[in-house]
This record gives structure tokens, C-alpha cells and sequence, in this order.
RNA sequence: GGGCGAUUAACUCAGCGGGAGAGUGCCACCUUCACACGGUGGAAGCCACUGGUUCAAAUCCAGUAUCGCCCACCA
């Protein structure tokens, strides 16, 4: 055993128990009669991305939660894949296609979607091998793919559903258009940020007076769209311009004639009560157009130059035109004012270039008769939010919900499974394709545009099972336990699924809980981000750390309200407990004398007390896991390891280990082996890879001998609770206070570890010097105590230091070293944080309201406190007396 | 304009009705035969502020301040 390294060497260890793993299928879920499987779908990371912070908190949550359900024996799959990823890797292709001087159209769409394959190819499987390094148990040997063969079935059956349906619905209509992209985007999937920007005021001479009114002045932000005016709007009940509804505007530049008419969108407060109105683009302006029947003007190409409409300011750059159209303005003396204004600004998620409200024909889905049953499984429980908070969001947003536009005017993606009949004029939706209209004949043309990525990701959670062709698969795994994602992707993804889910599959819903885990940022509140360069990539944490630390350390930070401030002192110290665990699991190892099996019996009070505590923490451990509480039970589990096991545990057990009696020898070895390997089972699904190393070279400790901790029984408090025992940890726990009064005189006088040291012990009964007599090993070994006298009557010797602990005296005696003011400074220190708490104490139970209305058990634990604190200020008294 | 979250030790954060906790950092001692990625001991906090509820408030409620997120078509 003792070739064991003295440090934890992840590198050494990771690769070889993964591949382990793999042989061994642990991933691959079996079927079990009668057991209730356990499913989770991986939000499938982008085909174009890497491993970032938030994939690793993720990950590493469901790699936790699915080993555990592993370990409770409960065929349990993750299953993991990868999104298509429309606009990034469409965009990604298009870049290797720049650094060629060539564009998508220079080779044609078919080329184009090939050569979108053959980077899928090369790259896809970068982030599929990072989770293998993290460790993540998902079942490899099924991977999905979001433009996979049955998975574009999946996703035309859902469209011509729709279709036929009449949710999906094609329209004209102001949607968001991402010039740079070339493509139009639902609401969410644009960026509002707060821009500074200017508030123009602009004259509008009317073509005739009116009432001896010659002008307006409207106020925009957005000047170049006057180009494409047709109207401008006041508020109908506006006495300022109540003349001139009806009047016609001669349009500054262009000269075009248009009217003023009145409308209540308007208000009148703002600005100069007087709007500029672009139907073509803007939203707001569109909805007064269509209310007034004015004309629609486009003055914008797709790349956001400006079309023929914009007469001489034809082919410009919109923001070259802005400056064109304002100097013009100025110039002819119609450009009354200019404030500072700001506003939101929407941008493309995807490339962050400024957003251009745009008119044009688009798909969309009428997404209130989905959301309604969505709605109600989350109000009735059946979908359960983690933090619950985030079901308000979800209703607001549902409640609100606007129609989606799901055409995209690219290449890579999901073709819209729509066909048109130029002959007889007919469309229709087909899953399978056709060639030829089946009312003429006539050959037929599919629709140009693709779907939004985000309309197949919809599909994943029962997409992943085969649907709609793999049903037995469906049924077993379906609905999935627990979906976990960040915030961000809450519209984007997961309402998405609830309502396409519940509608494919009679009504189910995808999973039963929605995990919201934090969101990481970097040490400066900054969100992590690559572009932005303020992102640690998880992968060289890993390096410094190994993964059980990066994983570890990340269990440490989630809590439920609380976003991470990425700190890595927490993989630091969580690198350092794996150590420990690697040490503490060497030290047992280097102990035993042979590998037979044996019952573990808990014998002394000390053995009592660890199996006391190891039962507590498997039923906290379990508790915390169940309600997804990872940070507390990360740090149960490191409190117990660390604090109990290692440093009281395995240093009481250092003496019985010597012991002559090979009886005891084996006891002891049999209670070590048994607390490890229970520990190790809790640690597996947070640090998979030191604990299953280490497991496989303990003596088993029952029947069941899997070759793998992975599939290893999970301990179950209930499997435990025969084990506690509050009197050994009472007892104990009193132990331990003796020790650390006698080390802190240690450490006060500067004493050397080494020496040894004779005490007397004054007690108040025999019944406590017996206890004290026996734990003499105890003292004797944490506390380096050579020989000790014990009585109820003992007499201070002179020359020594005074402690006070589970209200004994302690007299150590320090022959010319004592230093007496320093002894008369503590102990009075302590004396009066004593008096003071006692003096609360007293207090309160002297208060008649405290005593007749708290619960008795409280004010019988307060009583007994203040008579152990009144016990031991006493002593404390006593000892300063004979000290003055 | 709505909504949500946070404010606790130098730093990062737990605790969320009954005696202020952890990790890191800091100080002192210890190269003791599992571990210096270690051990032992220690210093360090009017739990943001103001009110309220309660026998009892870091913990519940209201308000204030500061910071941070969402959502929203006000030109």
C-alpha cells in the first residue's frame, strides 16, 4: 500500500478511471423490473462551442444528481448531445469561407449546408470530450444531434402539426432583423442595452396653415427612418394640434406629401406630442399605419443601406445616412433642437450589431393557446422551479407572451418543411417532401427560409427518445426527473419545451423539476465572457486543480439565491481535500493487516460517536441532494471528512491501531474502513474520480461488491440510523473540549509537541473522574499527556496553568514557566464573556414573557445552560482569587 | 416604468426566529512515522440603515440607501 504517492495526482488517476467507466457501461442505463428510471436531458451545447464556467456549474450539477439516482440503483440515463446551432456555426463557416474571399452565395446553399457538415466533423466533438474530462456520466454511446436524421423528422412533424393546426401562420410583419446576420429574430433573441443617444427635434412645415399654424415639430431618435415617413400622429384630444388632424405635412428632403392624423398610441406629454410615423420600420408606427391606412415605405435594404425610397440618400450606410439626413436638415434650418436622450437599443444575441426593425413576410406561431396548459402544469405543481421564485418569472413572461417568428433567413438549420404551387397558388406542409402539387401537378418549390434553432430545441426532450418513431424508449424515459440550465436560456428553451412537450406527448410534461442554477461571474461582478475576456476556461482549472477540485469547488459556491463570484480559493481548497482524502485513505490503507472481510462494530465511545455523526451525515448529505441544496452539502460532507473523520477520528484511532491486541487491531481497522468507504460513497457524485480510485483498493465492507463506485449502494440515512447515539456525542464532544483547553496552554507557553506533560484534574463527582480515567489514552495521545491525577478534591499545585473545560479543572503544571499575569489576563477575559452571557441568560429566563410563552424545551436548554455557565464562572473565580 | 436578488470577519460566502459560522488571508508555534495541498492554537464582526411584529430578530414585515440582474413598443 505504501506506494501510494503522498500527493493526489489527478492526471495520473482521471484518464484511466474514465476509460474504466467506459468498459465498464456504467454509463448506458439498463432496465430494471418494478424501478422507477431516472432520465435527464443535457441542455445540448452549442456544435460551435467550448467549455465554459457555466457549462462546467451546470455539468457538474446533473453529473452530481445523476450519479446519485446511479447509486440508489435506479436505471438512470443522462443524455447528451449537441445543438446545430443555426447563426453560430453558419457564421463560424462563413468566416473560414472570408479567409478564401469567398461568401455562402460564391459556392451556393448546398455546398454551403456541406461544408456546414464537415465542420460539424472536425469540430463537433471538442465539447463532448471536455464533459468526459470533468467526468460527466453521460451515456456516450447514444449521442443526439439537433439536425440528426430522426430528429428532422421530428422537427417537420411538429411544423405541418402547427401548420395544419393553424398555429403557425405566415405574415407581414415589423419583425427583428439583424443586418450583419442577414436574418430575422424572435423578440428574445434580441439585446436591449441603455444607450446614450440624442432626441431630435425636427420641423415639419405644414403644406398649407392651418388656423394660423404652419409647422409641427417632431421629435425622434432615429432620424434617417423620416425617409420612410407617411404620417405623423398627435393625440386626438391634444388642443395643441386639434386643427390640424387632417392637414397634409410636406416631409422635409424627400418632399413628399403626407397627413397628420390622430391617434391615442400618442403621448402628448412626450417630446412635442407630435410623432413621426415609419411603418415600415418600427413596431409602434406599423400598428398607427395599419390604423390609419397609410402606406408602408421600405427604405431599407437587408444589409441596412438605404433603398431607392431614400431618393438621394440611396445606398448609404443607415448611420452615414443619419448624419446625411441631419446635416441636411440643419442646413435648411429645420432641425429646431437636439437633446441628450438615452434609450434601449436592441441587438443581435449572436453578434451584438445593432438591430433594425424591419417589415417583411415571415412564419411565426400563435403561442397563446400553447402556453395556457404550460401555465397551468407550473401553477398545479407538476413542473417545480428551483429557486421557486423563478415561477413568477416564467408567468409573467407566458402570461405576456407574443407570437414567434421562427423563419430565419439562412442556410444551416432545419428547412422549412413548406411547399408552393406557383401554378395553382396552393402551400402546403409535408414531412416526408414533395416534389409535385397535388392539386396540378405542377412541380412545386420548398420555402427558401430555415427554422429558428431554437424551434428544434424545443423538440429535445422527447426527440432524444426517438420520437416520433422509437416509442417503447419514449414511454420508459419520458418525462425526464430534472432539467438544469441557466437563467438565461428560461424563455429561450425551457417554457419552449413545456409547451411543446405537453403538446406532443398527451399532455406530459418534460421533466418535474426546472433547476435555475446561479450564474457565474468573475471576481469583479463581471459576467463571465470569452469576447469580453473576463472568462476562466474550466479546462485549465481542471490543470491546476484536477477535476474532482474544479468540481468540488464549484458544489462549494451554488446556493439557491446567490449568484457566484468565481472564486478560486474554493478549488484551491478543494484540490486540498481531495488530498486529504487521498492521505486519509492511504493512512487506513498503510493500517491493515490483510483484506478479509469483517463486520464493522462500533465498540468504544469513540467509534460510537464517528458512526453517529457519519449516520447524521448521510441523512443531511441525502436531504441537501434531494432538495438541490449542492453548497450545503458540499460542505457537510468537507466538515465531516476534514474536521471529524480526519481530525478526531483517524487521530483517536492512531493509539488502538498500536495496540498489542490484535482483537482491537482489527476492530478499529474494520470501523476505519467502514467510515471511509460510507464517506467516499457520499463524496462520489461531487469528486468521482479520487473517491472511485480509491474505493477500488478497500476491503469490501459488505456483500454487494460492484466493481464501481459508480454503481455502488448509496447510503440511505435509513440504512444508517441504528447508529446514533447522542450520548457518545455528548461524551465526546466534552473530550474533545478537555483536549483543546490543554493544547491552547500548549500552544500559549510555547511548549514543544514533544514534551510531555503531567496534569491534575479536579472534578465535581467520581462519577466524572471515572470518566476522565478512562479516556486517559485519549489525553494521552492528542493531548501529550505522560500521567495525571484525578479527584474530586485535588489541590492546585503551585506553578501551573488553569484550565476550565466540561466543567472540570485542569491544572497543568508548568514548573518556572507559568507566567502569572498572563494567566490572570486570560482567565479574566474569559470570565467576563462568561459573565456576560450568563448575565443574558439570566435575563431572559428572569423574564415572565420568555418563560410563559417560548417553547419549554428552549427555556430548559436556556436553564441548563446558565447553570453550566454559572458552574464554570465559579471555578474561573476561584482560580483568579487565588491568583490576586 | 414594472419585477427580482444582494448588503454578515480583510476577501469570497454560508446561516434565515432561540448561545455570530466556514474557506482563503493574517499572527504564533510545529519539517511528530497519512497529508506542509499538513498539524496545533489564536486575532478578527454595533450581521447596511430606520422603524415595526415577537417573550425572543442577522433571521419575519415595512421603509431608506447602495450594488446587481431580468422584463417593458413610449417617439
Amino acid at each position: 500500500m505504501s506506494e501510494l504517492p503522498s500527493i493526489y495526482d489527478p492526471k495520473a488517476v482521471e484518464l484511466p478511471v474514465f476509460e474504466s467507466w467506459l468498459e465498464g457501461r456504467y454509463f448506458e442505463a439498463g432496465t430494471a423490473e418494478g424501478v422507477r428510471p431516472y432520465s435527464v436531458v443535457i441542455p445540448p451545447p452549442n456544435v460551435t462551442g467550448s467549455l465554459h464556467m457555466g457549462h462546467a456549474l451546470n455539468n457538474t450539477i446533473q453529473d452530481v444528481i445523476v450519479r446519485r439516482q446511479r447509486m440508489l440503483g435506479r436505471p438512470t440515463r443522462w443524455v447528451v448531445g449537441t445543438d446545430h446551432a443555426g447563426i453560430a456555426t453558419q457564421n463560424k463557416v462563413e468566416q473560414k469561407l472570408a479567409a478564401e474571399n469567398k461568401t455562402r452565395h460564391d459556392i451556393g446553399r448546398e455546398a454551403f449546408i456541406e461544408a456546414c457538415w464537415e465542420w460539424r466533423r472536425e469540430h463537433g466533438s471538442t465539447i463532448i470530450s471536455q464533459l468526459k474530462a470533468m467526468g460527466c456520466s453521460c451515456d456516450y454511446s447514444d449521442e443526439w444531434f439537433t439536425m440528426g436524421p430522426s430528429y428532422q423528422k421530428a422537427v417537420r412533424k411538429v411544423f405541418v402539426d402547427w401548420f395544419e393546426s393553424g398555429l403557425i401562420y405566415r405574415g407581414n410583419r415589423i419583425i427583428n432583423w439583424c443586418p450583419r446576420c442577414a436574418t430575422a429574430l424572435s423578440d428574445i433573441e434580441v439585446e436591449h442595452a441603455d444607450l446614450p443617444g440624442h432626441l431630435w427635434h425636427i420641423r415639419y412645415p405644414l403644406k398649407k396653415p392651418v388656423g394660423g399654424i404652419d409647422h409641427l415639430v417632431v421629435a425622434t431618435t432615429r432620424p434617417e427612418t423620416m425617409l420612410g415617413d407617411t404620417c405623423v400622429a398627435v393625440h386626438p384630444d391634444d388642443e395643441r394640434y386639434k386643427d390640424i388632424v387632417g392637414a397634409t405635412v410636406a416631409l422635409p428632403l424627400l418632399g413628399r406629401e403626407i397627413p397628420v392624423v390622430a391617434d391615442e398610441y400618442v403621448d402628448p406629454s412626450f417630446g412635442t406630442g407630435a410623432v413621426k410615423v415609419t411603418p415600415a420600420h418600427d413596431p409602434n408606427d406599423f400598428e398607427i399605419g395599419e390604423r390609419h391606412g397609410c402606406e408602408k415605405i421600405n427604405i431599407m435594404n437587408a444589409d441596412a443601406t438605404i433603398t431607392e425610397a431614400g431618393g438621394a440618400y440611396m445606398g448609404l450606410e443607415r448611420y452615414e445616412a443619419r448624419t446625411r439626413v441631419i446635416a441636411d436638415l440643419d442646413a435648411a434650418g429645420l432641425l429646431v433642437k437636439v437633446d441628450e436622450h438615452s434609450h434601449a437599443v436592441g441587438h443581435c444575441y449572436r453578434c451584438h450589431t445593432v438591430i433594425e426593425p424591419w417589415l417583411s413576410d415571415q412564419w411565426f406561431v400563435d403561442m397563446k393557446p400553447l402556453a395556457a396548459p404550460a401555465i397551468e402544469a407550473v401553477r398545479d405543481g407538476r413542473v417545480a422551479f428551483h429557486p421557486k421564485r423563478w415561477e413568477n418569472v416564467y408567468f409573467h413572461w407566458m402570461e405576456n407572451i407574443h407570437d414567434w417568428c421562427i423563419s430565419r433567413q439562412l442556410w444551416w438549420g432545419h428547412r422549412i418543411p413548406v411547399y408552393y404551387c406557383d401554378a395553382c397558388g396552393s402551400t402546403v406542409a409535408s414531412v416526408d417532401g414533395i416534389e409535385v402539387c397535388s392539386d396540378c401537378g405542377s412541380a412545386v418549390r420548398q420555402d427558401e427560409d430555415v427554422l429558428d434553432t431554437w424551434f428544434s430545441s424545443q423538440l429535445w426532450p422527447f426527440a432524444v427518445f426517438g420520437w416520433p418513431e422509437r416509442d417503447e424508449r419514449l414511454d420508459y424515459f419520458y418525462p425526464t426527473a430534472v432539467l438544469s440550465t441557466a437563467r438565461d436560456i428560461l424563455f429561450l428553451w425551457v417554457a419552449r419545451m413545456v409547451m411543446s412537450g405537453m403538446r406532443f406527448i398527451g399532455g406530459q410534461v418534460p421533466f418535474d423539476d426546472v433547476i435555475i442554477h446561479p450564474t457565474v461571474f468573475n471576481a469583479e461582478g463581471k459576467r463571465m465572457s470569452k469576447s469580453l475576456g473576463t472568462g476562466v476556461d474550466p479546462l485549465d482549472l481542471m490543470e491546476d486543480y484536477g477535476a474532482d477540485g474544479m468540481r468540488f469547488g464549484l458544489m462549494l459556491q451554488v446556493t439557491g439565491n446567490q449568484d457566484i463570484r468565481f472564486s478560486e480559493e474554493k478549488l484551491l481548497s478543494s484540490r486540498n481535500f481531495a488530498n486529504k482524502i487521498w492521505n486519509a485513505s492511504r493512512f487506513v490503507l498503510m493500517n491493515l493487516e490483510g483484506h478479509e472481510p469483517g463486520e464493522a462494530v462500533p465498540t468504544t465511545v469513540v467509534d460510537h460517536w464517528i458512526f453517529s455523526r457519519l449516520a447524521k451525515l448521510a441523512d443531511r448529505v441525502g436531504k441537501g441532494l434531494d432538495a438541490y441544496e449542492f453548497g450545503e452539502a458540499a460542505r457537510d460532507l468537507y466538515d465531516f471528512f476534514w474536521s471529524e473523520f480526519c481530525d478526531w477520528y483517524i487521530e483517536l484511532s492512531k493509539a488502538r491501531l498500536a495496540s498489542d491486541d490484535p482483537v482491537e487491531r482489527l476492530a478499529v481497522q474494520r470501523n476505519l474502513v467502514f467510515v471511509l468507504d460510507r464517506a467516499l460513497r457520499l463524496l462520489h457524485p461531487m469528486m468521482p474520480f479520487v473517491t472511485e480510485e480509491i474505493w477500488r483498493k478497500l476491503p469490501r465492507t459488505c456483500a454487494d461488491a460492484p466493481p464501481s463506485l459508480m454503481v455502488a449502494a448509496w447510503p440511505e440515512a435509513s440504512m444508517l440510523a441504528s447508529f446514533l447515539d447522542e450520548e457518545a456525542e455528548r461524551s465526546v464532544s466534552r473530550l474533545i473540549e478537555v483536549i483543546t483547553g490543554i493544547r491552547a496552554v500548549r500552544a500559549r507557553y510555547k511548549l514543544s509537541p514533544r514534551q510531555e506533560l503531567h496534569i491534575e484534574i479536579k472534578t465535581g463527582s467520581e462519577a466524572e473522574s471515572g470518566w476522565v480515567r478512562g479516556e486517559f489514552g485519549t489525553l494521552a495521545a492528542l493531548a501529550g499527556i505522560s500521567g495525571f491525577g484525578v479527584a474530586t478534591d485535588t489541590a492546585k499545585p503551585p506553578h501551573s496553568a488553569t484550565v476550565i473545560a466540561a466543567g472540570m479543572e485542569i491544572y497543568v503544571p508548568l514548573e518556572g514557566l507559568v507566567d502569572f499575569e498572563v494567566e490572570e489576563k486570560r482567565l479574566a477575559k474569559e470570565r467576563d464573556k462568561l459573565a456576560a452571557s450568563l448575565s443574558q441568560l439570566e435575563k431572559k429566563l428572569s423574564n415572565e414573557g420568555f418563560l410563559a410563552k417560548a417553547a419549554p424545551a428552549i427555556v430548559a436548554k436556556d436553564r441548563a445552560k446558565a447553570s453550566e455557565i454559572a458552574g464554570s464562572l465559579a471555578l474561573l473565580e476561584g482560580q483568579l482569587a487565588e491568583l490576586a
